[in-house]
DNA sequence: TGCTACCGTTTTGGATCCAGTTCCGGGCAG
DNA sequence: CTGCCCGGAACTGGATCCAAAACGGTAGCA
């Protein structure tokens, strides 16, 4: 949500998105558990804006809580992945039914600017890029539904494996796939085919799914 | 979560509890601002836990947040509460479906107990013990699914609405409905028959949000 | 040797205090 | 009379300090 430049206006919001790129980019590493007073001191801040950011990241399932033993990294098992993929299935499947009918020149000039900014970012290897066009073009499908707490719910499941789509975008075959996937989706949005756009997602996860399963093992 | 008796052992889960049911329970009005100093005087703690507990009341979408504004007690519109209802539909089916074939003499366990209990709740008219002895005897089941993220998705929806639920369990006739619904979906998952059971809560549902519907509009 | 109780250390939980922002109302200019 | 600007009050955001609980190591005992 911050624009590049900009800091948050408030510390509990900068903290929250350092500490959410930390843990996504794997330098607090699963499991282990969070000093309060180290990183609030590498943030430059106090406790009390971190903890309050700790809280917002339990509500995400990022992290875990114990009274009085603090917070771990929460790890994400090959189950817990699955779980998280067969979830969005679900929901994003209601989302884009719900959007379909609703959708009109607004939504589709998002969507056509994201997607553009997704192949660009695609071809010029820029994974981060990739991770947020990317992003930006599912949600601006979501949110044409006009239900804001399904898209919500979808978006804490996003943020629960954003370290892992930051793997899977590194591929350059997997780029490509993710560029050919929204197209197709695309055509069908266009063509008012619900249950077309639904199946191309669901192929698009599953791939995703399938080759993070394989890297997690390691 | 909290044993009746026991007192959470810190000030913010203590908070956290008091502050869901004076939302729910409509003393703090939808709609209207959040005085932190006046709220944390009249539950005797500081400002510092109560803020920690409404960041966690803002991930279960409880209340809005706006930096420097503060926390707002958020309005369930009519869309709002067939919003939660139609995700409930859908993800309850999801934890039904996972459920049943792993459904062993434990759970049945569970979910009679919650069952008779449900039901010496109906008779009586106790409406507090029956909303609890109903969520147990659901989230039963859908623990039984090993989804914990599932389960935990379910369990926000069902406290963003729980004001509303205890008005349903306010009527006779209702409280009876919400019984043979429950013998009915009971007897089809003993059956192992999984669509009958999801079909059984789908009306279980239904019936509820109608009734709402109705209510709300006064 | 293994277990337990104890005590100092570390870490979390909470209260108080101060700073920065927003809100509200009065005064002033147009 | 209306709109704008400014100043004080109220409230939120954050830092510091203190209390309480959990952890770790050691000594004492069976």
């Amino acid at each position: 949500m911050a624009e590049v430049g900009s800091r948050p206006p408030t510390a509990q919001q900068f903290v929250l998105a350092e500490v959410r790129r930390a843990i996504t980019a794997g330098e607090l590493v699963p499991g282990s558990a969070i000093r309060q007073e180290a990183l609030a001191a590498r943030l430059e801040v106090s406790r009390v804006p971190l903890r309050e950011a700790l809280k917002t990241l339990e509500g995400e399932g990022l992290v875990t809580y114990r009274a009085h033993r603090g917070y771990r990294v929460v790890e994400l098992s090959m189950a817990d992945l699955r779980e998280v993929y067969r979830l969005r299935e679900i929901l994003e499947a209601e989302a884009v039914r719900a959007a379909v009918p609703l959708l009109d020149d607004a939504v589709f000039g998002r969507l056509e600017t994201a997607q553009a900014e997704v192949e660009r970012a695609a071809e010029d290897g820029a994974v981060a890029e990739m991770a947020a066009a990317n992003r930006r073009f599912h949600f601006a499908l979501f949110e044409a539904a006009g239900m804001p707490r399904l898209v919500r719910i979808i978006g804490t499941l996003w943020d629960s494996t954003d370290a892992y789509r930051s793997l899977y975008y590194a591929g350059d075959e997997n780029r490509r796939h993710v560029v050919a996937e929204h197209r197709a989706a695309l055509a069908a949005l266009r063509a008012g085919d619900a249950e077309g756009a639904v199946r191309w997602f669901d192929r698009h996860r599953a791939a995703a799914v399938e080759t993070l399963a394989g890297q997690i093992e390691s």
